[in-house]
DNA sequence: ATGCCCCCGTCCCGGGGA
């Protein structure tokens, strides 16, 4: 079972790119952040059409993620508890084969002083109180997306450039490291602990052909899920394109019974 | 120090991204 995560930055704009993906890559599964449409202009037929199923949760203009699987998609929640008054479209959770997967796009906090850090901060220890639950089940739990943290210095081409910023800032770092420490596991560095490997390169000043890349989409499995974890990687592939997103797909592979 | 670029929308600028 192929599991990805992918940020692909208007799913409208990136349909055929993300259409011949998950085909050429044989994925099973695909989490998908910032399709930046409502439900009602949802591309759904591009993905009926491949004999896949999918389920999406948007909003006018920004954030946006969805669920699109070989398998069919069960016991979907859209949106994540602990705050009435949230209206972003940024989580959602579904069962495929027994697997409970969660698409999630955290808030990016920039700048860090005033309300959009709070809302990350806040956004955060909501998703741990999630995390908590979904532990307590002891099943395969897959958390995919763009968690807008950069974990260590390595997971970045410029630490000192990007202290400051949001997504290196300590009160990030450790909600992040809190879901570690609670049972889940970054799955990337389970197989690859010391490589340099980043899933972003932004659109400007050249940074993709000069590799300033950072790792902040992220993989964070339970320990059901770790135990049938048989590889994990990034595809950098999709990033090199014509019209690319500036984020590339992060996929893990896990043994089925 | 700032912007570079890209996407969206009652749309040709401004907000948001990271």
């Amino acid at each position: 079972m192929r599991i990805a995560s992918w940020n692909v930055n208007s799913i409208k704009a990136r349909l055929e790119i993300v259409t011949d993906w998950v085909v050429a890559d044989n994925c099973d599964i695909l989490l998908i952040q910032e399709t930046k449409s409502q439900d009602m202009n949802f591309p759904v037929s591009a993905f009926i059409n491949l004999g896949w199923h999918v389920v999406f949760h948007g909003q006018k203009s920004y954030n946006g993620v969805a669920i699109i699987s070989r398998f069919p998609i069960e016991d979907v929640t859209a949106g994540l508890a602990g705050d009435d008054e949230d209206d972003q479209a940024r989580y959602m959770e579904a069962t495929i084969c027994g697997i409970r997967v969660a698409t999630i796009y955290l808030p990016n906090g920039n700048p860090t002083q005033g309300k959009k850090f709070d809302y990350k901060i806040a956004w955060f220890k909501r998703l741990e109180v999630r995390a908590r639950e979904l532990l307590k089940a002891e099943i395969p739990v897959v958390l995919g997306g763009d968690f807008n943290v950069i974990p260590s210095d390595i997971d970045c081409y410029d630490p000192d450039g990007w202290s400051g910023d949001a997504l290196t800032h300590p009160e990030s770092i450790s909600a992040f490291r809190k879901l570690v420490y609670i049972g889940f596991c970054d799955a990337l560095r389970e197989i690859h602990p010391s490589e340099v490997i980043y899933t972003y390169w932004d659109y400007q000043a050249g940074a993709w052909q000069r590799d300033n890349g950072v790792r902040i989409d992220h993989l964070l499995i339970s320990p059901e899920a770790q135990d049938k974890l048989v590889n994990v990687g990034v595809d950098k592939g999709p990033r090199g394109l014509e019209k690319p997103s500036d984020h590339t797909p992060i996929w893990c592979e896990l043994v089925v019974n």
